[in-house]
Parts: structure tokens; sequence; C-alpha cells
DNA sequence: ACCTATTTATAACT
DNA sequence: TAGTTATAAATAGGT
């Protein structure tokens, strides 16, 4: 943008660099602000000069507020879960949390492309493990859809147990009522939004910087 | 910047807000990458659809603000959630820590500065996390076969039980209700969206921006 | 996703 | 650091 192409590389004249950065820090900020208003979004951004000075937006003019988003946002709510199994035991709730954090754990994994990094083997390391954790999930997936079944058969029989007493003279019924509603959870939520799983992120395709 | 100009307000057309969303998160990104490069900053980036979808970028060094603040935040809340668990022993507890482990994993690769490849120490701590992982979730396994194996014991239990009761005339109805509280909710849904089986992430595959 | 008329950003210069 | 201007780049609206 201006009276020459860009080489995507370090400018080195001092000057220049600086007049660059001041110059396109506000068209940054001003960007960040124009998606935050047009599309509703949220956005924070932190812009740190080579001499370590700060320049930020933020949405809602509260940098915390993005920060704790950000924070929670594959950091799923640990307490509310502990809470259940300690009440009941539930399994297979708390193996649904496990596969949520490996589902996130790989999403972020895959996300920052545009960080070519020379040194594949260590990375080869990490993404072997986790496939290797990812298998073993499988099974533990499986193992539990046994317990679960095992647990609904208990169910059944005290169901019957129960009806039996329902027959057998019991006066008392009402406690007996409607114990019976298995609650189904429905976890659908699920966002179909595009996370650029793909190779190339739109905006590294060579179409002019290069 | 196209065909008309732009008013600074909220596009109130979903499907056009959508794709302007798409068009100038790319646009943002790639300014935030150019910068840092161009003039030597360091950037942190996140962008937060109206859906609550994140999108982020950063250079190296710049998220370590972040990710400070972000300990500062996290501790106590894993804090409490493990003393909350290590009160019940055993398997539990087994799983609790095998959950803390996952965060920490999480947290460490949540930020694209992971990537970075001078940090060795980080990485290396990173495979040890895993491996850490792996030995956990195979104890899980094993515990939850013994879960299993248990649970069919008390089902026996359960039937003899009731001939018990069957034999006895029971007058007390209420101890049969006890064993519904156990919800199962079988989640046999499995959303297949995220399974890349292979050993190589799209990031890994070589493509230099240059 | 792709195209392109237009607007916008900005590099070089003052 | 602040304008000016030629030009590159981004993108709105359309296909």
């Amino acid at each position: 943008m201006g009276r020459g192409r860009v080489q995507l590389k370090r400018i080195e004249n001092k000057i220049n660099r600086q007049v660059t950065f001041s110059k396109r820090r506000s068209g940054l900020l001003k960007k960040a602000h124009e998606i935050s208003v047009l599309c509703d979004a949220q956005v924070a951004l932190m812009v740190f000069s080579s001499k370590g000075k700060l320049f930020e937006y933020a949405t809602e003019s509260c940098m915390e507020r993005i920060l704790e988003r950000y924070e929670r946002y594959s950091f799923t709510e640990i307490q509310c879960a502990t809470d259940e199994i300690q009440q009941n035991g539930n399994w297979t709730w708390e193996h649904a949390k496990l596969k949520t954090r490996m589902e996130t754990l790989q999403r972020n994994l895959r996300y920052p492309q545009w960080l070519q990094i020379s040194n594949t083997f260590k990375n080869q390391l990490m993404v072997e493990s986790i496939s290797e954790l990812q298998k073993k999930d499988k099974e533990l997936q499986e193992q539990n859809n046994i317990l679960a079944k095992k647990l609904k058969e208990k169910e059944k029989t005290n169901v019957e147990q129960a009806h039996w007493q329902l027959n057998n003279n019991c006066q008392d019924s009402s406690s007996m009522l409607l114990p019976l509603n298995i609650s189904s959870n429905g976890r659908e939520k699920e966002d179909k939004e595009t996370t650029n799983s793909g190779v190339l992120l739109p905006w590294m395709i060579r179409h002019h910087l290069e």
C-alpha cells in the first residue's frame, strides 16, 4: 500500500521502521475497532514497540474481560463437574469432560499455522504422543459405554423391584412416583463456525507481499 | 474499501456480518503479523466472533505477559478443585490428577508461543506432561475395569436383596429408591468432527512465508 | 469461493 | 511528527 511493494521482512532503516510502525499501528487499531463494531465481535489487541512501549485496544474498554473470556475459552468448567462426580460418581460425565479437553488441545495444536517451525522433530514427538493419547481415550470411551450399560441394567433392576413392591400392597406409593426419569443431557451446541483446518490460512496466500 | 462506503456501525444483515467478519478477520490477522515482522514489534491479538469463537495471533514473547496474568487467575480455581477432590481418595483422586495435568498441558498449548523453538524448556515440559498423561490414562483404564466389575457385583447384590425382600414382605419401601439416583446419561453420539488420525497436523506441513 | 469496482491504507517524500 | 500523493492492498457487493 504505497509507492512500492512491501517485502515482508524487518525494515532495516531505523527511521523508516519507526515511521511505518506508527502508521501501521494506527491502522491496525482502527481495523480492530472496525471489526468489533461492524461484526459485533470482541477484540483485544496489544502491540509492543521494539522499545517495549505498549499500545492496546480492547472492546468494552476492558482488557481484563477479554482475557478472562480467553482463559475460559478452552477451560471448561471444572467445579460443576467435580460436584457432580462426588455426588453420584458419574463416570461417564467425567469422561466427557476429559474428551472435551482432548479436542480442545488438538484444536490448539492445529491452530498457530502461520508460525512455521524449522525444528520439526520435537513437535513430531508431541503430536505422536497426543495421537497415542487419543487412542487410549477411545479405549476408555468404549469401557465407559460398557459401564454405562451396566448402570442402566442396575437401574432397571431397581425399577422392577419398585414395581414389584407397588404390586404387593405397599400403600405408600407416593415416594415411588417417577424417579425413573433418566436425565438425558442434551449436549448439542457445537457452533459450526469454520476454524480453518486447512494448511494455508487465507491471508497467507501470496497476493502481493512476498 | 469496496464498492460502497462503510458506516461504522453494526451490520444488521446476519449473512453480511458473517462474511465481513471472516474477511476482515483475515485482514486483521495478516496486518498484525506484518507489523510484527516489519517493525520488530510484539503483538497479541484476540478476536471473538459474536458466537464466541476465538481467533488469535500472537508473536512469541508477547503472550508471556498474558500468560502470567492467566496463571494468576487460574491458579485459585485449580487449587480449589484439587482440594475438593483430595478428600475422596482412590480413583477419583487419580482422575483429578489427570485432569490437572490436562489443564496444565492445555494452558501451555493454548498459546502459539509454544511453537517457538528457542524455548526448548517449555517444549520439554510439554513432552513430559504428555507422557505423564499417557500413564494416567492407562491407570484410568484399569480403574475403569475395576469399576465395572464392582458394578456387576453390586447388581448381583441388588438382585439378591430383591429376592430377600420378596420373601420377607417388606413394609418399608424407602430403601428401594436409593439406587435410582444414579443417572446414566449415555452419550453415544460421538462428534466425529475432530478425528485427525494422522500423525501430522496441518501446520506441520512445510509452507514458508517469505 | 471467486471477481472487481472502489475505498482505504500507506510508502516515499516533503 | 505532520501533511501530500501515487500506488498497493483490502474489501463490499455481486456472482
